[in-house]
DNA sequence: CCGTTAACCTGAGAGC
DNA sequence: TGCTCTCAGGTTAACG
């Protein structure tokens, strides 16, 4: 579910809440999730001092006293829910791009701290939660993967080398956390638009200018999104409280059939499928 | 090494 | 109302 800017803004939210507060008490209610959470996770974490929220590409990080560290990923369907303590109600004060009620299934791992909790939610269990000992182990876990849109090494130079040689598709390359990390499958088809760019065109394929209109956008839409508080889709309709609202600034991305966004250009976007997954472009304005 | 596909899961919505 | 089918913000093992 949530690309970058998402995570972003779960992570700043945690952070006015949990940082530097103590663990209590976690339970886990089911342990499969994309991998298995291991056997000694509640042990591990409890009575440890949270110093800090961090957020690498996709990944969210919960930096624990003792040089411990909890990398989470949130698959597909992943969500992190505030709620207040002995209170019967359900209301959450942490939806994203869900409603302020917290949903009925699906809410496995529960961290528990003086005066709320935080519930992790998740239908498809595409998410995980590990636990990563010490701080060496912890760097190179993260440094495997490629650079993120906002690093400031991220630019022409670094995006040039990374795909002139590759005979894939550029929308297949924004989606490669090795290559180009933090972009899913929303931003992805945004950022094409914006950089006029045919998304079945390969890496090998790009000009000059592509690239840096590339390098341009990347940065542009995720920092967007991220002041925006994200993008909430599908069950938008239905919250009343949702945080994000990049959703309303999409250009193409689930727009097919509308009018393509540039005023001159009057043809309609268009939906097709590469690698099993939807994509949306103006053939006309994409080249 | 590289690129593509199928698989992992549940639920919402469309069409009949 | 209910059935079947497709699709969904991600990743990666397996294959050629």
């Amino acid at each position: 579910m949530p690309e970058l800017p998402e995570v972003e803004i779960v992570k700043q939210s945690l952070n006015k809440t949990i940082k530097s507060k103590k663990i209590l008490k976690v339970s886990v209610k089911n342990r499969d999730l994309r991998f298995k959470v291991e056997k000694n996770f509640e042990l591990k974490l409890i009575n440890k001092k949270i110093k800090n929220i961090l957020r690498k590409a996709k990944y969210l990080i919960l930096e624990m006293e003792e040089n411990l560290f909890l990398v989470i990923h949130f698959g597909m369907s992943g969500t992190m829910h505030l709620v207040k303590k002995n209170k019967r109600n359900i209301n959450t004060n942490l939806s994203f791009y869900h409603s302020k009620t917290l949903p009925l299934k699906h809410n496995h791992i529960i961290i528990h701290f003086s005066k709320f909790k935080i519930i992790y939610n998740d239908p498809r269990r595409f998410g995980f939660f590990k636990i990563i000992e010490t701080k060496k182990e912890f760097e190179s876990y993260l440094n495997k993967y490629a650079k993120e849109p906002l690093d400031k090494d991220f630019n022409y130079e670094y995006v040039k080398k990374k795909i002139s040689n590759r005979k894939k598709n550029i929308k297949n390359i924004l989606l490669d956390q090795n290559i180009i990390s933090g972009i899913g499958n929303i931003y992805a088809n945004e950022i094409l638009f914006y950089s006029k760019i045919n998304p079945k065109k390969l890496g090998s394929e790009l000009k000059f200018i592509e690239i840096n209109r590339l390098v341009k956008f990347s940065k542009k839409v995720i920092k967007k999104a991220i002041l925006m508080g994200g993008s909430s889709i599908r069950d938008f309709k239905n919250s009343n409280g949702e945080r994000g609202s990049f959703q309303k600034e999409f250009k193409v991305y689930d727009k097919k059939d509308q009018l393509c966004p540039n005023l001159r250009c009057k043809k309609k976007i268009i939906k097709v499928n590469i690698s099993n997954r939807s994509t949306f472009y103006c053939s006309y304005c994409q080249k």
